[in-house]
RNA sequence: CGGGGCGUGGCGCAGUCUGGUAGCGCACCUGUUUUGGGUACAGGGGGUCGUGAGUUCGAAUCUCGCCGCCCCGACCA
């Protein structure tokens, strides 16, 4: 992409109305416009980082087998009534009348659309184990919306449901979702801890949230901090292995992780003092088990091998895609910008002419954007009439992981500069040279 | 929802107390200049001052209502 043929409203000074890091740079950096509280426009570069982190969610999700498919985010409420939450839910839920005067919601979540579904096609335990989830818009009408897309009253989300015929069954889907969830993270350059948790309005007795350590994040989380040196790494998963999905599952949450809902300081007492870290963290996911509360409550029932109606056993699963989008930023900037991780930037690098109009240095980087792009890669090459300060300042601001540098001044050297976002550290290499390392940097 | 604050060109703000034809910086347009970390100068475009009513010869400014947004708290997959 050529910048002077993007739309980049970056903004050169802080907007009054964002607090946190995350919501001034997305702001300034020209990713999201609000629209209304809580609700935001995602522009080109917002929503290309937005898709980069759906499409990890996706592929991960198909690594473990989980089918994805979509819902309606406008719902009838009948559904609702039968489950008994459209009056439990409460103010959250954002509530609609079409002309016909019927209730109807914008969904805040979809246990009952996705029950409904299953019950009627799911009728034989042959049917199972099946997990479908979705990524969709969601709606929560929150009293105080703030931070940005952190906590912002539409959001996007991938919302995940498993049917198993034992709770056996439904606890090896819990294992597998909290083992593709902790490779999910980590390709977008995440730590996020699991985390014990309470279960809230989704109901049920097992479930874990996934946080990111970051000061400003909203939860309060004590943990031992060997869980902090945990991490997944290149592991061959089979997802149908038992055995295997339970011993990572126990291997990331046996130590001590707890967000305040369910802290226990006797139990938190036994880690070793030094090991003992009370931090903020950002919750970024949150996967439940929750037996047959939905299927007893919509009659969701399969027949079992001997011919008996069973109740199915569910789990729900959730990753905040467009929440994500925050806690990478305050994760991973400096005070000059963000600075995103390979597996979710924008774009792969830029490519910074200091000369523009200057015919060697126009065409150097004319053969910089062909080569990359013919390897697959996406650069943004900022082709406008600007002084170079202003093109560092837009390129660090924006954070992409490597920036090629091209002058005149390198380019009588037969030089061209490579930087490096995360670390700063410059150097010079020949234009084929420095173009192997940046593919390099994405295989 | 309780408490606090703020609404003035795209962004950041001054002007409001003490009413008198709306201003600054950035951004934008034109020209000259400059060119390896946000050049300099000159000229220019853009705002019914959130909104409605009231007071007044006259309202961004005073009064009352409403709306919106932000912060703290409570709440929250």
């Amino acid at each position: 992409m050529r910048l002077s043929r993007y739309f980049l409203p970056v903004l050169k000074e802080n907007p009054a109305e964002a607090q946190i890091v995350s919501h001034r740079l997305m702001l300034r950096a020209g990713m999201i416009k609000q629209s209304a509280a809580g609700i935001y426009s995602w522009l080109p570069l917002g929503l290309k980082v937005l898709k980069n982190i759906e499409t990890i969610v996706h592929e991960e999700q198909a690594k473990a087998g989980h089918l994805a498919m979509l819902m309606p985010t406008i719902q009838s409420a009948d559904l609702w009534r039968e489950s008994g939450r459209y009056d439990d839910y409460g103010e959250e839920m954002l509530r609609i009348k079409d002309r016909h005067g019927r209730d109807m919601l914008f969904t805040p979540t979809a246990e009952e659309l996705i029950t409904d579904i299953v019950r009627g096609h799911v009728t034989s335990y042959k049917d199972m184990p099946l997990t479908m989830y979705q990524i969709q818009w969601k709606f929560r009408d929150e009293r105080r919306p703030r931070f940005g897309v952190m906590r912002g009253r539409e959001f996007y989300m991938k919302d995940g449901y498993n049917f198993d015929l034992t709770k056996e069954d439904a606890m090896h889907a819990y294992n597998r979702h909290l083992v593709s969830y902790l490779r999910t993270y980590e390709r977008m350059g995440l730590q996020a801890i699991p985390m014990r948790a309470d279960s809230g309005p989704i109901g049920g007795d097992d479930t874990h949230e996934f946080l990111v350590l970051a000061e400003t994040g909203e939860s309060e989380v004590f943990y031992d901090s060997a869980v902090t040196d945990l991490t997944f790494g290149d592991r061959d998963i089979n997802y149908d292995d038992k055995a295997q999905c339970q011993s990572i599952m126990e291997e990331f949450t046996t130590k001590y992780a707890r967000t305040d809902e369910t802290h226990d300081e006797a139990l938190f007492a036994e880690v070793p003092q030094v090991r003992r870290k009370v931090a903020r963290g950002i919750e970024v996911g949150q996967i439940f088990y929750f037996g047959t509360k939905y299927s007893e409550a919509m009659g969701a029932t399969v027949q079992d091998g001997d011919g008996k109606q069973v109740l199915v056993h569910m789990g729900s699963h959730g990753i905040g895609v467009s929440r994500l989008v925050g806690a990478i930023i305050e994760a991973s900037h400096d005070d000059k910008g963000i600075i995103w991780p390979e597996g979710v930037t924008p774009f792969h690098c830029g490519i910074v002419n200091l000369k523009q109009g200057f015919a060697e240095a126009d065409a150097a980087c004319e053969d910089l954007y062909h080569q990359l792009t013919k390897a697959g890669l996406e650069p943004l090459y900022d082709d406008r009439n600007e002084r170079a300060g202003g093109k560092f300042a837009t390129m660090d601001l924006i954070g992409l992981p490597w920036r090629l540098t091209v002058g005149p001044r390198g380019l009588k050297n037969g030089v061209v500069e490579l930087t490096c976002r995360k670390t700063g550290e410059s150097e010079e290499l020949t234009p084929q040279a420095a173009i192997a390392k940046v593919i390099s940097q994405y295989n």
